[in-house]
DNA sequence: CTTGAACCCGCCGTAACGGAAGGTCCTACC
DNA sequence: GGTAGGACCTTCCGTTACGGCGGGTTCAAG
């Protein structure tokens, strides 16, 4: 406890000095430290000082606006709690293919967080978490491996796409058929009614339909390879 | 992701967009894009703008230095998991006990939070941790019985201080006796080589030692009712 | 009587943006 | 070709729970 949190407490009216000295100095009474203790411990379980003004304004204890207080701050611990544990997987993942050898290259990880950053955009937390289902169902290598395989895939596709290399060649239809093969792996269902898509494909409608018109430039470099890997596929018959 | 946070980022440096059209507005280019999945994924990953400005900054994917800030993040996110893991025992405690029948009482229950104050301030944390475990070990029921009871005791006794109860009434000795027993099944070691003390003993020392000299006010309510205890002690011998 | 510590007040800063005010620009429609 | 409505621009203020600094006053001990 500092004195510079008393004089904040001071100053939003949480908790004043019951009495001042004649030059100034603030005095705090019996009562001014019990309300003290109150409001720290209320402060330890994560109240606000707004709700804490709230509840201890209420005539000498009101247990009822206390409870659906606590009761709240639960609820939002429990969701934090859910929250860290997603991130300490994906946290643990990362590291993991750091250390690994299988991914020396710098290059691939940046697009592997690329790629992050899109699925967080493009999937709904439910989805999500059906992604994050397939994944225990797999397990741990097998989906590091998919993951790896993906970066690589798209590194390569996307020099294809910069040497507008002719869709209808052997090494791009090859580099296509694995990547289906891998997407086919990781369907998940689309939003209301819609059928179910891969991720891929429901990536490429999200791209054109949702951030084309809301930002001023096209996100060029997905849909190229996506346009391209639609080419491919319809060459594929 | 909002225009707002676009500019922010731009405002501090970390994405600017490469171009300008001639009225002014920001034009991100392909790359700004790709920078911008990699800000938004690490932030995802819970770095700090400052960090991901760090690690980006570094000529074009320095691994280790990732390595170095993503090991960080999870220990800070274990630490935090640990916390919020306390946070919520003590707050499905505190619901428990408001909703069981053996809390009826506002006053009983604020007093209850006056001392969870006074226990973080004067216990360290591997003493609330001793603490704790000793809870684990007592079980659940009865240590909440223990906290019921000793809640009621700081009532009653405050009673008798305010009412100069002599100390050698039978009423008061039958009290103490029962803080002592109470008190004797929580003792928590000493800070560097001083002997085991109770806690009511420890809390006792702290106040006078700690808190008289650097607050004008003496903690009166905590300090009176302990000096009475031992008072009362030193009549029983 | 001095001196060092503790207090007073007021102001600025934090992280990562959100929001409003007031003005400019772009595009679609009539 | 004018206009309407939306999207964009800059600048400034606000958020949480305090921390820290500067300049001045007060207090208790030696």
């Amino acid at each position: 406890m500092t004195v510079r949190a008393l004089r904040h407490y001071d100053e939003i009216g949480l908790l004043s000095a019951g009495e001042r000295t004649g030059s100034g100095h603030r005095r705090y009474t019996e009562d001014d430290l019990r309300r003290l203790y109150r409001v720290r411990s209320l402060r330890s379980l994560g109240l606000s000082l707004e709700e804490i003004a709230g509840v201890l304004a209420e005539p000498a204890g009101d247990l009822a606006a206390m409870r659906v207080l606590l009761t709240a701050q639960l609820r939002g611990l429990e969701a934090r709690a859910v929250q860290l544990q997603q991130l300490t997987r994906q946290l643990r993942g990362l590291l993991a293919r750091i250390d690994s050898a299988s991914m020396p290259d710098p290059d691939q990880f940046m697009t592997t967080l690329e790629m992050i950053s899109v699925f967080e955009t493009y999937f709904t937390p439910e989805q999500r978490e059906q992604l994050a289902q397939r994944r225990t169902e797999l397990g741990g290598t097998a989906i590091e491996a998919a993951r790896t395989e993906w970066a690589g895939l798209v590194e390569e596709l996307l020099c294809h796409v910069r040497d507008e290399t002719p869709v209808d060649d052997p090494r791009v239809r090859d580099l296509v058929a694995r990547w289906d093969t891998l997407g086919n792996r990781f369907h998940v269902d689309g939003q209301g009614g819609e059928r179910t898509k891969t991720a891929a494909r429901r990536m490429w409608d999200d791209n054109s339909e949702e951030i084309g018109p809301s930002l001023p430039w096209p996100a060029d470099r997905m849909r190229n390879l996506l346009a391209y890997l639609e080419r491919v596929r319809q060459q594929l018959g």
